[in-house]
Parts: structure tokens; C-alpha cells; sequence
DNA sequence: CCATTAAGTCTGTAATACAGACTTAATGCC
DNA sequence: GGCATTAAGTCTGTATTACAGACTTAATGG
């Protein structure tokens, strides 16, 4: 059992809570696990199975929000968990109103290929 | 002159706006670049006396910012440039606007050592 | 009790980040 | 114009992180 990825979630001594919340927001994974999870996404082969993650990222990922506290544990170990939005967690929605409507538009979407979460 | 970066920015065909946007705001230093440009910064130096981003990085940030046009360089190529937030950049203001309340309410400052960007 | 599945970990490789030295061109000053 | 200064990078070597995919382990269902 090498714990070869420990630093997890480092939080910030910043007096701009824009420092702080890049900690935990500034993750490509980080914003679309988030999205999920508001979406009611609370089990790890599910998001698994939402978008094109390694299981070794998702699992570093989910421990990150963890200990941020933005996602609850329940069991806290164990195999089969559920991830749940804590109240900080729950909170986020207002700025993903806004990164929705700044998305929609000011983010046009590429030509083609295939669609990806 | 080996262009060893060449990515940049890679626009999404996700039909989710959160997918397309978080290829642009989920990164640590894209957030506080762009936090800093919204209170007037412009220069290379400049963000870089404001965080402790290194140079490499940043010069990619500002290109990856660029093509996925939230900034603009002025002159286009040249040395002594100066990044200005297009319309699509300043209209991230109310998205920073929710992180900022949300940050205060729930990303407390670690205790303490040094406070960084 | 046994098969299945959920939630991981492990291994090796590829990409990215970092610090810090180096480069190059624009600016200011004489 | 000539020359120092500075702004905006690039280059090199090393360390961290990501990735795909196989493997492990424990809970559940019958």
C-alpha cells in the first residue's frame, strides 16, 4: 500500500477566496464531477461511466472534494459508498448558473468528432 | 525553435456549456489569470510579480486564453505586448462575482505560513 | 457459498509543471 | 545612432501528475 498521491486537497492561506477556490475549482475533473453530483451523480462507477476519466484521477479527485468538504463520504471507508453534496458542496450551484449561461454564450462548440462530457 | 506545447486550447463538442467552459476555467492559473486581468492587469511581468506562476506556464495560459478568445494580444506578435479581456473575458465578471461569495462563505484560509496569490 | 459488481490500487509510460538560466527585441536616454 | 535596460519570452533538466489498462478486495444477490 504505497501512498504515492497524498497531497489531495492543500488549502490556501490567500485572502482572496478567488485563491482559495481555485484549489478546488481550478480541475477540469474537479468542475464536471461537481456538475454531476448536482445533477444527483453520487456513486464512483458513475461518474465512471459519465465521462472519459482514469479511475486513479477520479478516485484522487473525489478524496480532494472530500477534504474540502464539498463532497461527504457515507461510509466514510469501505467498498461501496455514496458521495454526497455537503452544504458548502450544494452551494456551488449559483456559479454554475453562471458558468452555464457564460457558457452557452460566449463557449461555442467544436465542429464535430464525437461529443465528450 | 521546437514547439514543444502546441495544445493550447482545444475547444469542446460537448453539448454541456460547463464541459465546453471547463476546458478554459478548469485550471488553477487560467482562474487567477483572469481574476487579475478583471482588476486591470495587461502585462507578462505583471502577473507574474502577482503569483508564483513560472514563466513557461504562463506564456502558455495567456496563449491557451487567447485562442479561446478571452483575451486579446495587442500587438498580435512582437515582444512588448499587452493582454486585453474581450467581450467573452469580461463577461466572466458575475461567474467571479458567485466564487467570490461562495468562497467567502465556505473555503476558509488555511491558518497560516505564507499567504500566496 | 459462489458469482457479480462496486470501488478502488498498481504498473509502466507519456505528458505537464517547475526552477532557473538564457535569448531577443522594444524602449528610454544621451 | 549607440547602449543599457527591461519586457516577454524560450530552453534544459528534473519532478510531478495523468493516463490506459490489468489486478485486487470487499460487499451484495441469489
Amino acid at each position: 500500500m504505497l501512498e504515492r498521491h497524498m497531497p489531495k486537497y492543500k488549502p490556501s492561506a490567500s485572502p482572496c477566496p478567488i485563491g482559495r477556490a481555485s484549489r478546488i475549482l481550478g480541475d477540469r475533473w474537479a468542475m464536471l464531477i461537481l456538475r454531476d453530483a448536482l445533477l444527483g451523480e453520487t456513486r464512483f462507477d458513475g461518474w465512471l461511466n459519465r465521462m472519459p476519466i482514469s479511475r486513479a484521477v477520479l478516485s484522487d479527485r473525489l478524496a480532494m472534494l472530500c477534504k474540502a468538504g464539498l463532497l461527504q463520504r457515507d461510509p466514510p471507508d469501505g467498498k461501496r459508498a455514496l458521495y454526497r453534496l455537503t452544504e458548502a458542496g450544494k452551494a456551488i450551484a449559483p456559479i454554475y448558473a453562471e458558468i452555464t449561461k457564460w457558457g452557452d454564450a460566449h463557449v461555442p462548440r467544436a465542429p464535430s468528432s464525437e461529443a465528450q462530457a
